[in-house]
DNA sequence: GGATGTGAACGACTTCACAGCG
DNA sequence: CGCTGTGAAGTCGTTCACATCC
């Protein structure tokens, strides 16, 4: 399997799906979820390409690994279409997660409803702190990181939240992989790296603002 | 110029920079300041790729749109090539940047030290809540939005950091374009339309949980 | 007529491979 | 000899254009 692409089955039909697809796919579904609430029961890809700035070919493109749900001359049925893409993402279901490094970041992501409404459930905290650690955040006891294991087991939980300092990433990244921990979403400042079978995804605040800047003083238009 | 690149200079070398090639020197930036702790003086392109996850000739592709600094057998010198990567970017002065929505994530972004390491600086807080404006938080006092154009002006703030709900998102970003402001980083799990001359990056983290998510359920190495 | 699905053209980004320089 | 800089090739993703179907 080559870096960029993600095949979805292992049978003939080649079907892709790469990253930026995917992450268009939550657009959709989200701007979908608001069409139905105006009462939209047919979607055209031009409508929902509209809102989010990208082309009716992109949203066709994109859509089609879907399957055949578009219906020539009407569009894509709302609730169908939102159906297909929950499963393909996996929000389908619920995920539980961990939450490492107890800071304010933290704090915003325990609070953020949208996680919730997606099916994501932080079923534990972890820090290193001994003044944390024994503490209630919205009703989670905050854990010593010794406890990890046991907890990620005993919890049943897949992804793991990273959000301790840049110099102690790598090794909790590594004792979530021990752990049997799938999938990270890294938001410290350094690159992971994981073992072959566990995903990640980074969210790099320093990069992103730098790129601003660079754009800021380009004079850009975007 | 075609939508995914950015050009320098209006002159005849034709030099070029995608996004991804910009978020990249952020991460060769980091990568030197620790080879530079570890006494390196010169360092090679396949030496910088290595912790990254690059090839050698990818980092060489970025590092030549700074212009000839690399020496044939030797490597890069690494203060010339940091600060050739900070020149680049922009962060070789200070930005003000203005914070909207004072809420965890803006507490957040607040106490994160690498912002005011790399030259940001947070100027203002503004909230449309009556029981938080007035209040203090690291040494900044929250003001009522009515006042953002004023306080931009007076400050001279350049960016702005947007962390309200997704439904205030547009509207604040329109307040922000109007008062001069020339970036914003949206934080809004929303698609934020910016007019011309306004620079935008987004960090929706409900597209990155549902990234994760395909990622894993797919099974995936990465 | 109106909108989909998709090969083909196009464009952007990455990797290869090697000439050339220190 | 090692490592850079860079055309060329290769790969990936987007846009175009149109046959197809409701």
């Amino acid at each position: 399997m080559s870096k960029g692409d993600l095949s979805r089955e292992a049978n003939g039909t080649e079907a892709r799906l790469s990253r930026a697809s995917v992450g268009r796919l939550s657009l959709y579904l989200r701007r979908l979820e608001e069409l139905l609430r105006d009462g939209a029961l047919k979607v055209s890809s031009s409508q929902l390409g509209e809102a989010l700035g990208l082309t009716d070919a992109q949203v066709r493109k994109d859509l089609a690994y879907l399957g055949h749900l578009g219906q020539p001359g009407i569009g894509y049925p709302t609730r169908e279409l939102m159906t297909a893409i929950r499963h393909t993402l996996g929000v389908d279901r619920e995920w539980k997660a961990v939450l490492v490094g107890v800071g304010n970041l933290a704090r915003a992501l325990l609070r953020y409803r949208g996680f919730q409404q997606q099916g994501f459930r932080i079923v534990a905290l972890f820090d290193t702190d001994p003044a944390k650690v024994g503490q209630q955040i919205d009703g989670l006891t905050i854990r010593a990181r010794d406890d990890l294991p046991a907890v990620v087991t005993a919890e049943g939980a897949e992804l793991g939240l990273l959000t301790v300092p840049a110099e102690a990433a790598q090794s909790v990244a590594d004792v979530l992989a021990a752990a049997g921990i799938r999938g990270i979403l890294n938001f410290a400042p350094t690159v992971v790296r994981v073992p072959a079978g566990v995903s990640l995804v980074s969210v790099d605040l320093t990069v992103q603002l730098e790129q601003l800047a660079f754009l800021v003083q380009l004079g850009g238009d975007s």
